[in-house]
RNA sequence: GGGCGGAUAGCUCAGCCGGUUAGAGCAUCGGCUUUACAAGCCGGGGGUCGCAGGUUCGAACCCUGCUCCGCCUACCA
């Protein structure tokens, strides 16, 4: 397989490791061999089943904050694999829904009212497949090992039936209904929305103080941000404590401008200090109203339109949008001084998450899934699952408990998955499908055999809206784990993978995503959707700002990986811990970069060394004649292996890297291959079987840090184990290698002591080197050492083979002329040509 | 308003179930080029651990309060 980088005797090993062409090499070498390609029938394995988050496909916003979150998953998901775990793990593109008609809007200019359903729909997947293919050509680009054999995308047929089941599920369970009430709503976008399509902006106001009259005349003050609603204004509220506005009871005020009398009502919300204590309930400014005019019974005054406009309740004003109406009424009012007081006012607005467009409330029929009645559900269901980090679950709580809503998945746009779902034209009584037939798009068949329920009608007219994306979404469990499908084969599969193992997501969709998906399974399964959680930071930019493609400070992960590597952006991935934001540091990048070739040099260190004849499984480690030093790397390469595993275990995966990182440079390379290097310096006879057993040790410890390094970095890991280790090794991939075992055997506890003065007396050589200005590798004659303990002189003595070879030395000898100072009191040395 | 996370060397971050002179990488300064690696190696300098109290023989670590940064959440119209 090998092209560049072949090489047929150990001493032709490539001096540099070229990553441009071994990446994409070692990807096809992926891909020919399916080296992670779930496998079903494997009964022998456990099963490790992974909800990978599909993205948006409007591609263009693809940046390094996306390739970090990937990876960090990946370094657990691969790690579980190197365990033993049959690993399922597809890879979803979400490319229904608002975001996607929103980029094709965008891009192709589109007026909705100039162009039919249809052909939007065809450039919306248009577009869904080029995003596809960029997203594919990324994932495969940095190494994420997803089998693309389970790919999903959230427009496909399973995706269709899958939401359109769960709608017949929940409608039969009674857990989704159809109501007309005041909903959530964006002007720009002309579709209701969900609370968890709104977050909340500051927003600089200004607070007016408007002069309303009583039936008497008397001026009463009303403080509002909204004095464009006047027109829908239909009740004025007070506290039923406040003593100044009693005298009002059973009466009705008149508003400005309008002279529209309405009625004075009391309610215990109403803050008694916060204005003058009188407050207007329109229909609708906010959700207070809407709470006020379900609970009183109040009127409707509907004012602003679809579009976000005022209409002819407004008089004047109509066709005007609410800013610009904003600015025409207070004009008025002030031309006749009813605007008694302005100040400003920062306060909280709710926008679409999608457009950032304030939303308004609008009166609709909409399809609503019922969560507010199971709120305890959800909670006990989170906590059933194990978050990681822990303190992510709280917002998982708060948003719960701080649910107003129930879900409403109605939207009014084109491309989505369709309801399934038909009216009865005579009395408007909705038909639903049969499972048989999903998916249905109800706007080309009609229903099977169907008579309306209700008066016996047998023509219907199609629901226009389609679902939340959400809806969709929400099941990507089930969608994976096939629970639409009722053969026994896709039993199978869902007994399998469901409820699967991890969901790694980011944490600006646990409102949505993860929330939806916990509403589902509960609903649909009485289950938890999966065991694990984790939740990535995101990827922020040099200067701490959260990357996106709006604000323009995205890097391109394309640019790092041609000037980097993939393994080298992947090491900065690795350097924030799960749940961390992570800014993007170049230098980081490039520290990846010389771990990469430190790696390849280390290993070819070994490799150049090794003769033709070299066979690591000759002897078993314990039965090789180990020096005290080798005991001491063994020791600190089992102790590294336990610490790293327990870190991978806990999704700490950055303690990790760095744990093995500082093992494989300080103790491993500048230690370890410094004192034995020169051993083969040496051509000698006598020293042939010390070669040996140091190169036995080489290649136990570079494989197994390897592999421990292959989570975070495939490809070099991956190229070093093909062209070299697997001449040896039996597995045809090291990603499908086992992770070392722990091996107590293999730790010399003893050997810490005498490593201690080693190390001492060789950190003190060098700087006694560094202040004569010697070569660290200059043989010198003599090292004189001064013991000033009698154990050490045993020590000393014991070790004086790797002392010599460490601080290269021809002799060693006891003298009183030892004067430079280790960092042990009791050790002086010195060196003498 | 409530909550969560963070504040440790010039920069980015470890350490935080209390225990010897607080660590790493980068940056900086000095030295070293036949013998894995100059995209390298060796060495030096650099920190009153956000602030103020408290508990303790002992606090970066535990407790209380505060300040600043980021985020989540909330009906002050």
């Amino acid at each position: 397989m090998q092209e560049k980088n072949d090489f047929i005797d150990f001493k032709d090993f490539p001096k540099n490791y070229d990553y441009k062409v071994v990446e994409e090499k070692i990807s096809k070498y992926w891909e020919d061999n399916d080296i992670y390609k779930f496998s079903p029938e494997d009964k022998g394995k456990r099963v490790y089943s992974v909800d990978t988050p599909p993205p948006y496909v409007s591609s263009a916003h693809l940046h390094v904050g996306h390739v970090m979150s990937y990876s960090q998953a990946e370094f657990i998901i691969r790690y579980k694999r190197m365990k033993g775990f049959n690993v399922f793990y597809p890879m979803g593109f979400d490319d229904n829904g608002l975001p996607t008609e929103r980029y094709v809007e965008k891009k192709y200019k589109i007026n909705k009212s100039k162009i039919t359903r249809e052909e939007f729909i065809d450039l919306c997947l248009k577009e869904t497949k080029i995003g596809i293919d960029i997203y594919k050509s990324l994932w495969r680009s940095v190494g994420i090992s997803a089998d693309y054999s389970l790919s999903y995308s959230t427009i496909d047929e399973r995706c269709r039936k899958t939401a359109q089941k769960s709608f017949l599920d929940l409608y039969g369970k009674g857990l989704i209904e159809r109501r007309n009430e005041p909903i959530l709503w964006c002007p720009q976008c002309r579709t209701s929305l969900a609370q968890a399509d709104v977050l909340l902006e500051e927003f600089a106001g200004v607070l007016y103080d408007i002069e309303f009259k009583s039936d008497e005349g008397k001026s009463l003050i009303i403080s509002t941000t909204r004095p464009e609603l006047l027109g829908g204004c239909v009740a004025v509220y007070a506290n039923p404590a406040d003593e100044r506005y009693r005298f009002l009871e059973g009466k009705s005020v008149k508003t400005p401008l309008y002279d529209k009398n309405v009625p004075v009502k009391y309610d215990e919300s109403v803050d008694m200090s916060y204005g003058s204590g009188l407050m207007m309930v329109c229909t609708w400014g906010d959700s207070e109203d809407v709470k006020k005019w379900k609970e009183h019974n109040l009127d409707t005054a509907i004012i602003i339109d679809r579009a976000g406009r005022l209409n002819e309740l407004s008089g004047g004003y109509k066709g005007l949008n609410v800013k610009d109406a904003k600015k025409s009424i207070v004009e008025n009012l002030r031309k006749m001084s009813l605007v008694k007081s302005e100040k400003p006012l920062n306060h909280n607005v709710g926008v679409h998450d999608r457009c950032s467009t304030p939303v308004e409330f609008i009166l609709a029929e909409q399809w609503f899934v019922k969560i507010l009645e199971n709120k305890e559900k959800f909670i006990d269901a989170g906590n059933r699952m194990s978050w990681h980090p822990q303190f992510m679950k709280t917002r998982y709580d708060e948003w719960i408990n701080n649910l107003k809503w129930d879900w409403n998945i109605s939207r009014q746009r084109f491309y989505g998955v369709p309801f399934p779902v038909w009216y009865c034209s005579e009395c408007g009584e909705a038909v639903v499908a049969h499972e048989a037939e999903l998916p249905v798009d109800p706007a080309v068949s009609m229903p099977i055999n169907a008579k309306c329920a209700k008066c016996g009608g047998s023509k219907f007219i199609p629901e226009n809206d389609v679902m939340d994306t959400w809806m969709t979404s929400s099941l990507t469990p089930l969608i994976n784990s096939l629970w639409s499908y009722e053969d026994a084969e896709s039993k199978k599969i869902y007994n399998t993978i469901y409820p699967m193992g991890l969901r790694p997501q980011a944490q600006e969709i646990i409102r949505t995503w993860l929330f939806y998906t916990v509403v589902k399974s509960v609903y649909h399964t009485g289950d938890i959707p999966f065991k694990d959680v984790m939740i990535s930071g995101w990827g922020l930019d040099r200067n701490g700002k959260k990357m996106s493609k709006s604000l323009g400070n995205f890097v391109s992960p394309e640019e790092i990986t041609v000037k980097y590597s993939a393994d080298a952006l992947r090491y900065w991935a690795s350097k924030a811990n799960l749940g961390q934001d992570l800014r993007f540091s170049e230098e980081d990048v490039a520290n990846g970069r010389r771990l990469t070739i430190k790696i390849w040099n280390a290993v070819r260190f070994l490799i150049t060394n090794a003769e033709s004849d070299f066979n690591p499984y000759e002897k078993n480690i314990k039965e090789l004649k180990l020096s005290r030093i080798d005991e001491w790397i063994l020791t600190e390469f089992e102790n590294t292996l336990k610490s790293c595993g327990n870190y991978m275990e806990s999704y700490e995966y950055s303690l990790c890297m760095r744990t093995l990182q500082d093992f494989f440079y300080n103790s491993y390379c500048d230690n370890y291959l410094e004192i034995i290097k020169n051993v083969f310096w040496d051509e000698s006879e006598e020293n042939s079987e010390r070669k040996k057993t140091v190169l036995n040790i080489m290649y136990f410890i570079s494989l197994n840090a390897v592999k421990m390094f292959a989570p975070f970095m495939p490809f070099i890991t991956e190229e070093l184990y093909l062209s070299f280790y697997k001449r040896y090794e039996k597995d045809k991939s090291i990603h499908i290698s086992f992770w070392p075992e722990f091996r107590n055997d293999l730790v010399f506890n003893d050997s810490l002591k005498y490593s201690a003065i080693l190390l001492n007396i060789l950190d003190a050589s060098r700087k006694l080197r560094t202040n004569l200005n010697l070569h660290q590798n200059h043989k010198v004659h003599k090292i004189l050492i001064q013991a000033l303990n009698q154990d050490y002189i045993e020590i000393i003595n014991d070790i004086s083979g790797d002392i010599r070879s460490a601080v290269r030395a021809e002799r060693l000898i006891f003298s009183d002329k030892a004067d430079f100072k280790t960092s042990d009191d009791n050790i002086l040395i010195a060196l003498e040509k």
